[in-house]
DNA sequence: CTGAATCGTTGAATCGTTTTAAGAACGGGT
DNA sequence: ACCCGTTCTTAAAACGATTCAACGATTCAG
């Protein structure tokens, strides 16, 4: 039923430490064994088994990897550049769906540990510093991505939420807005906390500007519609003239509900701002301004730190920040506002 | 470093064979042994080595899965249901994105071989017939997802693509179209194909409507917006009153580019209908009117074949097909002109 | 022509779990 | 006291690839 190497040893007439030699140090086997041994694999239809290579090897060839949501594209697009990245040294990504619920984010920890992990990736939801640290003292390490650490015990490469929050809210005053509403939650997330925190400071440095935070339940563009016929809901004179969402989802269900009734118009009204700037958000309603991150490179130095800690245990742990930029779309964009305080210039509105 | 059964017998005093009835078949063991092993297993931290299980069980406790998109909801919605079903019998997914190309969709397959997973459920790109006899006669069962096998050696789960063009046309020409164009692509997607298959069909019924056909490298907002651009390029006689997009993502596409000249009109000059009601879908600039799968059915029911067919590889394949559902929003509605062939009450129209 | 160095190959040990046949302990009935 | 039938527990044999010390065959320097 199944081939083992000891099936393609026989039938080649070499022994099985021969076999393995040729698939993983072929230097070492002479051309004409080497030939023989790997058309016996051919015929044979040889593949490998993984389970015994890794109980062998001690650890396993994949990377596990923990994100928030799937669905959202911010987080499949750093997936996909972390899978590149590990490719290119053999390794394979598995790809686990926390739902921003800590129970399942352990369920998958658990899987890794059992699997014996090459390292996990993980844009925690709930505090896993323990589980992590178990983990390490087993010799899985572990890069937080999209976070920083809180104990620096650990590396983590991330983009920086509270420059990203204040260039929104930044980008909100130079419109001439003053009422912003600041839309996302949960508080859980420490997304969510920086980017707010950034929005604060920004609107900290003009008196006549007044931050409402509003909190949702998820990141999702189910909760920023809630959220937006919330605002719809009040009386004209009692709603902000502009919303920084948290995420992009939330941005498009803000606007989604606001366009929707057609009471309201966008930037008009509502001047609107997300974060993340996902393929979506130029395809929305009003394309949307957002804060843009480096998505690949996020990725991509995300593996290259695990693997590099795989390597060798005892090396520092790393806190890498990267710097989010400025999307102009419709969705901020008033000119007649903006001209009392003109600090974008028209050419930088995206498309 | 790493602590093993052994570890634990040693200090709960009893074999390993007693440590593994412990954890695997709990009725063989006295409660006190029990209770003894089970308090050594936390006192350790132990955890067990799932590659070695596996070897021992000659088969892994995960199923492979691939997709042709993660980016697109539909499939994600899709894994999470299979998920869900996978979890309650203590499997687990591992989802793998082909992104429409046979080679990433070999790769998948060959890992997913070195792993002996328990299964695969794959919604497939290019022929994989020959790949899957052989993970069939390695032990390793497949099912076929969102698409019906060419050769009804596999189970499949699906929905009726051909029924959905139809569905799909049909509605747009009760609202008055008659020339109308499908957009979607490339043509090695089966379901793309079904869905033509289906429109020509409905076309087919009415001697004043036109089909036409604009092929696209993928099915994504990107390929949908260039569709939609050279739509857009045509002489204002030569466009086509309304789009069957093959999914929701192309619509979206379509939409954006139609809609961002501020020319046309949708659903005015041009209905726009789309597949797979991605939550998306109604969060676009005009709510968009798609062909609705029973998606979490789908993901289960295809699980569920796959469990049974793991069980008993003798079991017989079966084709499962389901019916898609018509949703209409406001890209195809337009009541001046289905008032012409009122099929469609008002009160229909979802939101 | 010899001894050493080089090269390719072998066979056995190893990874950690599950499984199975056999053995030990225990109690009840005679 | 002995036998028998349960329960529990044990020891050893898998599972399949990798690794490493050892070995035989060549080649080469002296």
């Amino acid at each position: 039923m199944s081939v083992s190497v000891k099936d393609v040893a026989a039938l080649a007439g070499v022994s099985v430490g021969t076999v393995s030699n040729v698939m993983n140090r072929p230097e070492k086997v002479s051309a004409v064994v080497a030939a023989r041994v790997q058309s016996a694999i051919d015929d044979l239809g040889f593949v490998r088994n993984d389970a015994a290579r890794q109980l062998r090897a001690r650890r396993s060839k994949t990377i596990g990897m923990i994100v928030l949501d799937v669905r959202n594209p911010f987080f499949t697009d750093l997936a996909r550049a972390a899978e590149d990245r590990a490719a290119r040294d053999g390794l394979s990504i598995i790809l686990g769906n926390s739902d921003e619920k800590a129970e399942r984010e352990s369920t998958y920890l658990d899987l890794f540990e059992e699997q014996r992990m090459h390292g996990v990736l993980i844009s925690p939801f709930g505090d896993m510093t323990d589980r992590l640290h178990r983990l390490r003292e087993r010799g899985i390490p572990a890069v937080l991505v999209d976070r920083t650490s809180t104990d620096d015990a650990f590396s983590s490469v991330s983009v920086d939420d509270v420059a990203g929050g204040n260039l929104a809210v930044d980008h909100l005053i130079s419109q001439g807005r003053t009422s912003i509403a600041f839309v996302g939650g949960p508080l859980g997330i420490r997304q969510v906390v920086d980017r707010l925190e950034g929005a604060r400071a920004a609107a900290a440095g003009h008196p006549e500007v007044s931050l409402e935070v509003i909190i949702t339940g998820a990141l999702s563009v189910i909760e920023g519609r809630a959220a937006g016929n919330a605002i719809l809901a009040r009386p004209a004179g009692d709603r902000p003239d502009a919303v920084f969402a948290a995420n992009d989802l939330i941005a498009m269900g803000v606007l989604q509900a606001l366009n929707m009734q057609g009471q309201l118009h966008v930037p008009r009204d509502i001047a609107l701002i997300g974060y993340d700037d996902i393929d979506f958000a130029s395809a929305a309603v009003v394309p949307l301004s957002s804060i843009r991150q480096p998505t690949a490179l996020l990725g991509q130095t995300a593996v290259q730190i695990l693997l590099e800690e795989a390597a060798d245990p005892a090396l520092a742990a790393r806190q890498v920040v990267f710097q989010p930029e400025l999307v102009v779309r419709e969705s901020t964009f008033s000119p007649d506002r903006a001209a009392a305080r003109p600090n974008l210039p028209e050419s930088s509105l995206e498309r």
